[in-house]
DNA sequence: TTTTGAGTTGTTCGA
DNA sequence: GTCGAACAACTCAAA
């Protein structure tokens, strides 16, 4: 077709913040029409929303990222326009005062997100523009894969094994080499004015630090993964005192990279060299359980509410306002709880192996309710997903689908020494703790009083005393879940 | 339709 | 110290 330049086009980015593999602007600056580009944020307490509002981590992420897809933009010649609001009005309104007759974007898979959209398509026939809607925050729709008798996939390996064999991922598509933007002056919100980013105190300062946020050190960390780290995933992964992971997710969640471009690029590593194989296919599946937790969300929006398995509903959950004040501080005299609970309000990210020893030790230790730690690791997590974060915590407890066994109770000691046995994590995020010998790393309660003085540990004033007994607090948790048992027969 | 085999990540206890 | 069994039954997915 070729290139029109008479009307402009609107290109609306999401949660999508990158311009290579990007099916909307692909497309947009394919038909060469002048193009805008907006991000609008959606205002909680306007009203409905299509999505569900950022934490305060991730909003200091959003910034970040939203500031780098600027720089990129306008590298091509084009620009990111800021909105905030309801984008079924914000969207028409840019359209009419520019002249758009097409609007581009990107599909997020999920309930209230689709229906916005819907809303917003049917808003800009009114004015008879076109909408063109794509794919592109998953590997599969999920109405592409549905099990025989038509419903989503409740159980992770078969769901897999279907993708895998069934689906095969699009090519990335590649970033436009330049825009053509509008001559018109736009007016646009400025970035600093949303505050996403704390000021008083400034908490981001470690943030700042440990992450940069965008399409090219994204595209950066998925390439020195595939050459470097996936060496050790397969073995390393699991522990969080040793840098075996990919660090990807938060970058994956704001769109700064594609599924599929991790898909491609890792399926590509894999046949280049062999011996790295299983340790892709391990990360692969990894980005299996992001996309399954994903079509779960799709299937049932209110996933970060309601147990999948409603027997749960009359779990006897206690409510104890000190005791999670205490897990969310990393005070609960369980240093390998500590130390993940630390490590995530410093840097906005947990290792996966401790973020279920802390999440089984809230729930199963402590007997509280899992959406409050699942709302504590929305606000906290610079990757907190609007699928993962409520399955897993799901999983964990017992109540989402496939989900672990109500005995299956992390014994917070035994994981440390086993996945990190020298205590390297412990230290790191624990460092009143440092000075302890392997041996009482992980039960510092059981040291000798004169290790504990030449340590500079004094238990219950320099590190707490464990909030409960591991045996006891077990004990309690198995009776819990029997009672739950016994009521519903 | 009924049957069959399997299901991310663990712990404890007793031989 | 090591090892296998028990810890429940249920639901899911496919044949």
């Amino acid at each position: 077709m070729a290139p029109t330049r008479s009307a402009p086009c609107i290109v609306w980015f999401r949660e999508d913040l990158r311009i290579s593999d990007h099916p909307a602007l692909h497309a947009a600056s394919r038909s060469g029409a002048p193009i805008v580009c907006l991000y609008i944020l959606e205002n909680p307490e306007a009203g409905e929303t299509g999505s569900r509002p950022f934490g305060s981590a991730s909003r200091w992420w959003l910034a970040q990222s939203l500031r780098s897809l600027q720089g990129r933009l306008s590298e091509l010649g084009s620009q990111l326009i800021l909105r905030s609001g309801t984008p079924a009005r914000i969207v028409p309104e840019l359209a009419r005062r520019i002249g758009a007759e097409t609007v581009f974007w990107n599909d997020i898979a999920q309930a209230p997100a689709l229906a916005m959209a819907d809303r917003l398509e049917e808003e800009l026939r009114a004015q008879e523009i076109v909408s063109r809607r794509f794919a592109g925050d998953l590997l599969a729709e999920p109405a592409a894969l549905r099990t025989r008798d038509g419903r989503g996939f409740r159980v992770f390996t078969p769901f897999w094994r279907r993708l895998q064999s069934d689906i095969r991922p699009a090519d990335p598509l590649p970033a436009p080499e330049k825009l053509s933007a509008v001559s018109a002056e736009l007016v646009s919100d400025r970035l600093e004015d949303w505050g996403l980013e704390p000021t008083r105190p400034d908490w981001a300062a470690p943030l700042r630090e440990t992450w940069t946020p965008g399409e090219t050190a994204a595209q950066a960390r998925l390439d020195a993964f595939l050459e470097e780290t996936v060496n050790g995933y397969a073995g390393g992964r699991d522990l969080p005192g040793h840098d075996h992971t990919s660090g990807l997710s938060p970058h994956l969640r704001f769109g700064e990279v594609s599924p599929r471009q991790i898909w491609h690029a890792a399926r590509f590593a894999a046949a280049e060299r062999p011996a790295v194989t299983t340790g892709i296919d391990k990360f692969l599946s990894e980005l299996g359980w992001r996309e399954f937790c994903r079509h779960l969300l799709h299937d049932r929006p209110d996933l970060a509410d309601r147990n999948i398995d409603s027997s749960f509903d009359a779990f006897p959950w206690q409510r104890d306002e000190a005791a999670l004040q205490r897990w969310q501080r990393g005070q609960t005299g369980y240093p390998l709880v500590d130390a993940g609970m630390r490590q995530l309000w410093y840097s906005g990210v947990m290792h996966n192996r401790v973020r279920m020893v802390v999440a089984s030790f809230l729930v199963k230790h402590l007997l509280i309710d899992w959406r409050e730690g699942e709302r504590w690791f929305w606000d906290t997590l610079v990757d907190a997903d609007p699928g993962s974060n409520p399955a897993n915590w799901q999983w964990v407890a017992g109540c989402g689908a496939d989900a672990a066994p109500y005995f299956r109770i992390f014994n917070p000691i035994l994981q440390g020494e086993k996945f990190d046995q020298d205590g390297v994590y412990v230290r790191r995020w624990v460092p009143e703790l440092a000075q302890l010998s392997p041996r009482f790393i992980h039960r510092p309660w059981e040291a000798p009083p004169l290790e504990l003085r030449a340590c500079g540990i004094e238990l219950g004033t320099t590190y707490p005393r464990p909030i409960v007994d591991h045996a006891k607090a077990r004990a309690r948790a198995l009776q819990a879940y029997a009672s739950l048992r016994d009521r519903t027969g």
